[in-house]
DNA sequence: AATAGTAATTGTGTAATGCAAATATAACTA
DNA sequence: TAGTTATATTTGCATTACACAATTACTATT
């Protein structure tokens, strides 16, 4: 076992132990109104306009069953709209609604001022390091 | 809005992907034989010698219901054994057994190996900055 | 003793996910 | 064009992981 081994095998612990906290209810579960799960979903939404169903679940790599449920949470909560698709009747679109929209600004704010508590004392070099480095692993998961 | 918002509504953003990511099947529910859950608690069993359900329960912040019905899951695997306290008629110890000893072992290579592959391309430095940083955030979380 | 506190378990409910089967519609092919 | 295959979505079912509340069996305190 190398000397850098160690780094990894930090790494794999650490973010193992990340992934655990953040499942558990109180850090990152639920914060503001929206749900983990539903917060990436009008995230999603909020950047590329419109999206169906298939298309969040290649977003996101998971199961078509898995977004229409998701989708159809959103859509029961008023968060989001379904449109259908002109050019396929089996096909629909999701779309944000003024009120889905104030949702997701509301739980952006949230998470922006836990984060700023959170990391009050970390300097801007880290803080940018940290996004660096976390979008390159999540990035290379994706592939 | 200041700049370095930016940066924090990124980290959380990348965190948020991160978590979903690896409750998705695929990447980090399970590797190896163990789920992450399982991991984390013979991890934990590992380090420490002998721990009750309290101890383990406090070490990850989870309810004690939880924490027990993982570690009954563990013995119903045969990973670990319980104990008696002697000195607490209410209490139990829970401590790896060989098998225990070695799944865990397995479970830490696999993942090890797949932290190799994954970060092939990362620098020394930026895999001891993602360490620290992991941890530094961990341990905020953790208070 | 009587009461209050604690370790653990069990019952119940929820969120998030996947796989498999079913449905409706589209696209392609012979 | 009729028949077949592929695709978008939904629904049924199962699993993992968690919390909260109630219960049990002890322990500690008063």
């Amino acid at each position: 076992m190398s000397m850098e081994d160690n780094d990894l095998k930090a790494i794999d612990y650490e973010l193992t132990l990340l992934v655990r906290r953040a499942t558990s209810a109180a850090i990152d579960k639920r914060l503001g109104n929206l749900e983990r799960s539903h917060y990436l979903m009008l995230y999603e939404l909020s950047r590329n306009g419109t999206m169906g169903v298939k298309a969040l679940a290649d977003a996101f790599h998971l199961d078509m069953s898995t977004a229409s449920r998701q989708a159809a949470a959103l859509e029961a909560k008023g968060y989001v709209e379904r449109l259908p698709d002109p050019e396929d009747g089996r096909a629909s679109f999701f779309q944000l609604t003024e009120y889905g929209e104030q949702e997701l600004q509301n739980t952006k704010q949230t998470r922006l001022d836990r984060f700023n508590k959170l990391l009050k004392d970390w300097s801007t070099e880290d803080r940018q390091k940290f996004v660096e480095l976390l979008s390159r692993l999540n990035r290379t998961f994706i592939d």
